[in-house]
DNA sequence: TGCCATGTTAAACT
DNA sequence: GAGTTTAACATGGC
């Protein structure tokens, strides 16, 4: 589910149908206390890579769905029991499940780099280089998983901009070429609206170039799997055309 | 059936 | 105190 493009979609999907609308009830086990939004209106609802919230009159709330959150709405087909938040409004109800939730202060929008969101029309690639060299000793796979740089890219997205680019995981980005960098900043945000785009048509699988494949396309080579960084997650690259400069 | 994974936080270590 | 490692959470696909 939840890397940013996902959250996306989450927000264009609820927005139409709750935004400006009175929550009459609130239920579900979050250890937030419900009070605070029992009749609130629902002001606005934003994304900001992989979190979700939703802005009240009251609190705002932020919805996270870590590796196995999900989310629907007008039906709770599953057991109470996972049941974290639920928000019911005149006609709907929106159900969200293993997922983290807290209450944030209504100026929540404050806390939030909106310039670091891959896919926000915020989004500062300048800014973005900035951090970048700020941290020239970190590996560029751990890199694109730093939520305060790359907000919205996970585990897949980095595999796939990685391949694209053609450089190898575990480079140090001091050791990097400037235009190569300026490459992997443009292909996080590009690649991220193409996961969007197939994530819609429910094929995003089909795309994958690196991420869980065996065979490299462009030069048949293997593709490694290997557990790279500090991050230490799952890495799919190839040793052959991925270039490494350290 | 058991293992693993699109993620993050906080506790428990050194 | 800093930095690193581990545990916890919890679901679904293969």
């Amino acid at each position: 589910m939840p890397e940013g493009p996902s959250i996306a979609i989450l927000k264009e999907l609820i927005t139409p149908v709750f935004k400006g609308k009175k929550v009459i009830k609130v239920f579900g086990n979050a250890k937030i206390d419900m009070g605070q939004l029992t009749g609130k209106k629902i002001t606005d609802l934003r994304s900001w890579g992989k979190q979700l919230l939703i802005f009240t009159n009251g609190p705002t709330i932020r919805i996270h769905l870590l590796m196995f959150g999900s989310y629907s709405i007008d039906e709770d087909k599953k057991p109470a029991r996972s049941l974290r938040l639920a928000l019911t409004i005149a006609n709907h109800t929106l159900y969200f499940y293993a997922c983290s939730v807290r209450l944030l202060p209504a100026d929540a929008n404050t806390l939030y780099d909106w310039q670091a969101d891959v896919l926000g029309d915020e989004w500062d690639p300048v800014k973005a280089r900035k951090k970048l060299k700020a941290i020239p000793g970190t590996m560029i796979c751990d890199a694109l998983l730093d939520q305060q740089i790359f907000a919205g890219v996970g585990n897949i997205i980095k595999n796939e901009v990685l391949y694209r680019v053609k450089l190898h995981p575990e480079n140090i980005i001091k050791c990097i070429p400037r235009l190569k960098l300026s490459e992997v900043i443009k292909e996080a945000r590009n690649y991220s609206f193409d996961f969007l785009k197939w994530k819609k048509e429910f094929t995003l699988k089909k795309h994958w170039l690196a991420h869980t494949k065996k065979v490299c396309i462009r030069c048949n080579l293997p593709i490694i799997k290997k557990y790279c960084g500090k991050s230490k997650r799952r890495t799919f690259f190839c040793s052959g055309c991925q270039v490494r400069y350290n």
